[in-house]
DNA sequence: GCCTGACGTGTTTTT
DNA sequence: CACGTCAGGC
């Protein structure tokens, strides 16, 4: 027997050495499902199957990376480097490049990320003359994609009549059209979506029978992680390139489904025996990861749902800290109490600053995190929100790039054609595009002849179009004959973009600079990683996948002594000894999402389940009274998640005894009559059961833009001359403070207040103080 | 044609 | 609060 395998428990072992035929393994959380494929891998080629001979997919290119890497360590690493490896959309995207020819696509294509195509849907809006405010792009962008995850065609969509009465329900009639006519600029600028690289395969393997068999056998083995997270694309893909021999094993844990949003369908993991009868179902149901508090906790959560697979997650490990609950009474003052709780950790236990996570249901929560880490000199490192990849200078120079590689690229065109300022407006910009769409080419075909296409432009605007159509002929030439970083380089200082960065003296003009030298430097290590190998590149193996490209991969000081922010989402698969969720308040759940069908309640709950799972030693949730307060219609409230936390595992820490009721009506802090809620969420507009007595009635619209609800005419703050030194009081912002001098006269004294977060002085008269209590 | 400031609006989660 | 849009000045 391998040695490898010695390091596997029964389970684990069962499905690593199980490789024939169809294979379903459930992974609870922390059950080792990482190593488990990696061995299964390791297995496969150990026992000779050809690395090339395997498709592995993964869920993040870091998985893939990751995984590569410890499979390298068992098998030796060129073995390793052949595997097919990585994400359902590079994978595919890299088997489009071979096959585009099939489908009218040049092998250069470009990937338009999210912005591009909202941009692109933005424009067709506006030519089609539809209104802007009901045809938004991000919702026609939404409905475009999950047409696209469900194999939807336009033509098919746009003969349906169930999806044009849904889109009339919604106002949105002429959404076919704009689907339509999306894919048709999008095919004539050489571009594809991320949808459409799921969508495209299946049309691949669908239309063309010799590709679909090159394929089929070509894999002889197919493994698929966080299978509970594919869509109905790409369950397609898998079941079209498994048909033959079956030999598909699939790993996922029904109980982390959390994409549903993305189109990912839990029936994909519940129904698998259904398209392989023969299938072998591995079941690891031992936890390694987390304490017995953290583990029978997260099992409470998802007790009550009913999609799942029967399964008992157990472990062996200690009991550990049961589950604190901390109530604060602000974002700022949770921000504090967390940073707090860090740094005493960190010194009474000896712990370092990677140990420790702070996990949030939305990317905006981190600002405020942020700023009380940074008060306490604590290192993080942030994950997710404003990716690098998206950052504006960023995607300029990214655009540039593009454009050298795929000129039709309409979008880079775009953004690039009048940056830096080359006196190329928005008049001729509309006049171009309007051409090129009449004409059903690409803008930069027009741009060659504008005349030919009935395009009026003056002499001095033509001489700066021709400038711009050399330059870009240029940047192709320099890509042709230089490899990647020496063409970006070029090409980054030709355009005049580094230039135009460099005079910017101001510090975000600087940290752009820094950001394009940084980018400058990913290329370079990307050439001469693969210089290594013997391999030359040229630009368009570096551009190819950017869009695929996410914050995760950059590895940029990886081994630094930071603590972790990210959104649960991104989270999964990773674990930390001690973990901290912020913002429960808001239930996990944003309270923009009114309807809560029994699926979406579910899937939050599994959010939950997988956001307390990646915690090793200790899980604490920290929620503010004064969000929830504002918000408080009965659906929303905390206690929704925390009353399927078992009273047996959790334990409330805050000063206040936390209590399953909602907070008493009146208890916080005021706002002046007639100012706005610290933070109006759309919960306070939409109806709901006030459970608050001074929460104002919901309203069904608002009676005029920015003035906020009606002042409550029953509403008197206290007068400033009940607040004496030495008193507790509340503010709006920075949450808990005892008053420790008070000076001036009458309303306009001035308190000065020890918050948590610093010393800060406050007038009275405007203070939004309320004591809560004398001490 | 480009820049600037005022105003208004709307906020999940990701490949 | 941060971003996009629009009007008005250069």
């Amino acid at each position: 027997m391998h040695d490898y395998l010695k390091k596997l428990n029964e389970a684990q072992r069962e499905a690593v050495v199980n490789t024939k035929g169809a294979s379903l393994v459930i992974a609870g959380a922390g059950s080792g499902k990482t190593r488990v494929l990696t061995y299964r891998i390791a297995h496969l080629l150990a026992n000779g199957v050809p690395p090339y001979k395997i498709l592995a997919l993964t869920f993040t290119n870091k998985a893939a990376r990751e995984m590569k890497q410890r499979i390298g360590e068992i098998v030796g690493f060129e073995h390793a480097s052949n595997l097919w490896m990585g994400t359902f959309h590079s994978i595919f995207a890299r088997i489009l490049r071979y096959e585009s020819a099939y489908l009218g696509y040049d092998s250069n294509y470009t990937i338009y990320d999210t912005s591009d195509s909202k941009n692109l849907i933005k424009s067709i809006i506006k030519e089609k003359k539809l209104d802007e405010k009901t045809y938004k792009p991000g919702q026609i962008l939404g409905r475009i994609s999950r047409a696209k995850n469900n194999l939807i065609t336009p033509s098919t969509y746009q003969n349906n009549s169930t999806y044009y009465s849904t889109d009339e329900a919604h106002r949105v009639p002429y959404t076919g059209q704009i689907y339509a006519a999306y894919m048709k600029r999008c095919k004539i600028s050489g571009a594809m979506d991320f949808d459409d690289l799921l969508l495209n395969t299946n049309i691949l393997l669908r239309d063309h029978k010799a590709v679909l068999e090159k394929y089929q056998q070509k894999f002889d083995y197919i493994l698929v992680d966080e299978y509970q997270d594919t869509n109905f694309a790409q369950y397609l893909i898998l079941k079209k390139l498994a048909e033959k021999h079956h030999n598909i094993c699939v790993v996922g844990d029904d109980s982390q489904s959390i994409y549903a949003f993305r189109g990912a369908k839990i029936e994909n993991i519940l129904n698998f025996q259904k398209d392989y009868p023969e299938m072998k179902v591995f079941k690891l149901e031992h936890n390694y990861r987390s304490t017995q508090n953290i583990v029978n906790a997260a099992n409470s959560v998802i007790a009550n749902n009913q999609k799942q697979l029967p399964k008992k997650v157990f472990t062996e490990n200690d009991e550990g800290e049961k589950i604190g609950i901390v109530r604060a009474i602000t974002e700022v003052e949770e921000g504090h109490l967390i940073a707090n709780s860090i740094q005493e950790k960190r010194l009474n236990e000896q712990k370092k600053f990677s140990d420790f996570a702070i996990l949030y249901r939305t990317n905006a929560q981190s600002r405020i995190l942020e700023e009380a880490l940074r008060k306490r000199n604590i290192p993080y490192r942030i994950y997710g929100g404003l990716s690098f990849y998206q950052r504006k200078e960023i995607k300029d120079l990214v655009g540039y790039l593009r454009m050298t590689i795929n000129p039709n690229d309409d979008e880079a065109l775009k953004r690039i054609i009048n940056y830096p300022a080359r006196g190329i407006g928005s008049t001729t910009m509309s006049k171009l595009e309007s051409a090129a769409t009449a004409n059903g080419i690409s803008i930069w075909q027009v741009l060659a002849a504008p005349q030919n296409y009935g395009v009026n432009i003056n002499s001095g605007t033509t001489k700066k179009l021709q400038g711009f159509i050399i330059l870009v002929q240029q940047f192709t030439e320099l890509a042709a004959n230089n490899d990647a970083y020496d063409a970006a380089i070029q090409i980054a200082s030709n355009s005049g973009l580094l230039k135009d960065l460099y005079n910017d003296k101001s510090p975000e003009g600087r940290s752009r600079y820094e950001n394009i030298q940084e980018l400058l430097n990913g290329i370079k290590d990307f050439v001469s990683n693969a210089h290594e190998e013997g391999t030359d590149v040229k630009l368009h193996t570096y551009i190819e996948n950017i869009a695929l490209l996410t914050d995760m991969d950059k590895n940029k000081d990886e081994d630094q002594e930071r603590i972790t922010l990210m959104t649960i989402h991104s989270a999964k698969g990773l674990e930390f000894q001690h973990l901290y969720i912020a913002g429960l308040e808001e239930g996990l759940f944003p309270s923009s999402m009114s309807m809560e069908s029994p699926e979406e309640i579910e899937e939050e709950r599994r959010l939950f389940y997988v956001a307390l799972t990646r915690a090793e030693q200790t899980a604490s949730l920290y929620w503010c009274q004064s969000r929830y307060k504002w918000g408080s219609v009965e659906s929303k409230s905390p206690s929704r998640f925390l009353k399927e936390l078992d009273q047996a595992y959790i334990e409330a820490t805050s000063d206040d005894n936390y209590s399953f009721e909602n907070p008493e009506p009146g208890q916080t802090h005021f706002r002046k009559p007639g100012s706005q809620p610290a933070f109006q969420n759309s919960s306070t507009r939409k109806s709901g059961t006030i459970k608050s007595r001074n929460m104002r009635q919901p309203m069904r619209s608002r009676p005029t833009a920015n003035q906020g609800p009606a002042a409550d005419p029953n509403f008197t703050p206290d007068p400033p001359e009940n607040i004496k030194e030495g008193q507790t009081v509340i503010h709006q912002r920075f949450g808990r403070g005892e008053i420790t001098r008070i000076e001036g006269e009458g309303t306009n004294r001035k308190a000065s207040v020890q918050f948590a977060s610093g010393r800060k002085t406050l007038l009275l008269r405007f203070a939004k103080l309320k004591v809560i209590k004398a001490s």
